[in-house]
DNA sequence: GACAGCCCTGAGAGCGCTTCCATCGGGCTC
DNA sequence: GAGCCCGATGGAAGCGCTCTCAGGGCTGTC
């Protein structure tokens, strides 16, 4: 590829030129080539090459209306995007399956709520084709702004609003979170304990309401005050495992929300002297890696594939793309992934 | 603002007519609005609201050759790319520099070595104006690949290869790793502690290699046996540790290159019983909030400003923009960003 | 009162590409 | 052998914008 002294890079023109033919010839050509005669194609694919022809990105949007991007919008508060592999994982996931389809991610961070306007002046602006979003509170304005822009949407993580009839479905990924509840807990059932606590996490994310659910799902005459309230951080595992060891100094089983709850958790138990499992089974979820196999015993947990759900969630929104420029194509609709007991050593 | 009908948006051409004037004025407004009278002005800007009118940038970016978006470039195995904070934190800063200057991130990770050649068109391909790259080893291809398609590029962390007169000198911004070394290895020195002891990290990273030659600078006679290498994670600064007490059982301090290698070397002191910080000192390196402050005991460690690194990047590469834009301006140069030794209890 | 000069404004070219439409040529059919 | 149809090709329009350039109105000066 010859060095371009930028801003003299070849234009289509100088390719047909070389090769002889129209510039629309060149341009099909350029474009998947059919419908021009096998000869044709090779001149100008070798005019491409001689010349290190790069097609002009701005001008082909400017006819085609596709931009060939999409955003990736992230609202969550800084602290949750810097400590949660969560996030970084599905982007890689995302990353992965848009760079399959010759699709760029523009990332945009919300830098506060008052943010939320240069967010949708970039929306519609035509910047991007689509857009991902994670992590939607009741009140949160990207669904509406992307309504606004016009523009397809998947979101990750159940919105709390998906029952809100005011708006049409909006596909999203998420978890079997219920699902993955059920599973550990009859699974610490199983195991003969009969006083399961859970420590759950807060109230505004779905996920914990989902897994939370899925606890009463199969304890369904179960002691309310078998659940304490936590926030999906270690200190507040602690701080809830020490209430529940308060009020029922007799449990024998604890099912927290996630991993970082139950690293919490156990770091309590430990200090109180209470063998895990033998005394207490602990379960956590999201197999973080970071966390489950870093504690002592390694914990037992619910494991979700991160990577993949991202992406799913490329796939939905390029499908929704497709569908958009084909006018056919099938609907794209929620997707639940499963989740998958991890045995270790903590239960 | 109108909910717009994707497709339909108002063009520059609408709004001059309502607002009653040339095409030529509505732009000027609409960018600025130099050189245009107040009234016309205010008639162009009521006409914009009117219609909700957002430039389409594509039309822009064809006749200015400007994208208004910069790539940021990550090669990191995917590995450290999740487990790092650090990384995070510095797109936090970057975002948050470029946002303020109207710029766009679109995120480029690298999947696998075969892929620089995407990453090669993306960039010759006009779709951004700049390059912020990550992790360089020795033989990256992203400088060249950033020279060949003649846009600026920072570059974070020192590049092995600065030293190649080959390569113009690409700015970057780096911590003073050298000096935080220094900082850390002297306050062992000055608690009275005579054998000191460092567990290094890679020696394919400069970073590394810089906090091994701070240390040195301090200790300049020192006994090469008491520096152990690891490899940035927990579980080689174990090891490290180890090796480093069999060899010398009666060392009083540890300077580990990072957090998380001194994370392992706290277990393994806490196993053996040793008192940190009454028998050994330990000092860490990066401050990383999630492993800095909850060891038992919480690590001294050397800080860096990692999103100010972040936004000092974007600051750099904004600036050479602008400088090749208008001709003239400061030639952006690497910057050394300070630590500061941040004093906890475990030394 | 006339003219120079300045500031605003508008006309128009053109950025590089895709795509509609007309054209052309070749192979078939009768 | 003439007419037709179809597939391949080229001409040209136009996507929405910026920016140069020329012109028009106005002020100020002599």
């Amino acid at each position: 590829m010859p060095e371009q002294p930028r801003g003299s890079r070849p234009t289509l023109e100088a390719v047909a030129a070389r090769a002889g033919v129209s510039r629309a010839t060149a341009s099909r050509v350029v474009n998947g080539g059919d419908g021009v005669r096998k000869p044709l194609v090779d001149k100008v694919l070798q005019a491409v090459d001689e010349l290190g022809y790069i097609p002009n990105h701005a001008a082909r949007t400017l006819v085609t209306r596709r931009t060939g991007a999409v955003a990736v919008v992230i609202a969550e508060p800084e602290t949750r995007f810097f400590s949660d592999p969560f996030f970084s994982q599905q982007i890689r996931g995302i990353s992965k399956e848009l760079t399959a389809h010759d699709t760029q991610l523009v990332l945009l961070l919300v830098e506060g709520p008052g943010d939320f306007d240069r967010i949708a002046r970039y929306l519609a602006g035509g910047h991007v084709d689509g857009a991902l979003a994670f992590s939607l509170h009741t009140d949160d304005p990207v669904p509406a702004i992307t309504r606004r822009a016009g523009i397809p949407a998947v979101y990750g993580g159940r919105p709390s609003w998906t029952a809100d009839p005011g708006d049409q479905a909006v596909p999203y990924v998420d978890a079997d979170n219920r699902g993955g509840a059920r599973l550990a807990v009859r699974y610490l059932r199983d195991l003969g304990r009969t006083r399961i606590a859970h420590i759950a996490g807060p109230a505004d994310q779905t996920s914990a309401m989902d897994r939370l659910d899925g606890y009463r799902d199969v304890l369904l005459d179960g002691d309310p005050t078998l659940v304490a309230d936590g926030a999906f951080t270690v200190e507040s595992g602690a701080r809830a495992m020490t209430e529940l060891l308060e009020r029922h100094p007799d449990l024998d089983a604890v099912f927290a929300a996630n991993d970082l709850m139950a690293s919490g958790a156990l770091r309590v138990l430990r200090e109180r002297g209470i063998a895990v499992p033998e005394q207490v089974a602990l379960v956590g979820f999201d197999d973080m890696d970071s966390v489950a196999t870093e504690t002592d015993p390694p914990l037992t947990t619910v494991g979700q594939e991160i990577e993949g759900m991202g992406r799913l969630m490329a796939r939905l929104l390029l499908r929704a793309l497709d569908r958009e420029r084909t006018g056919s194509g099938e609907v794209p609709e929620s997707v639940i992934t499963p989740t998958t007991l991890v045995r270790r050593a903590s239960a």
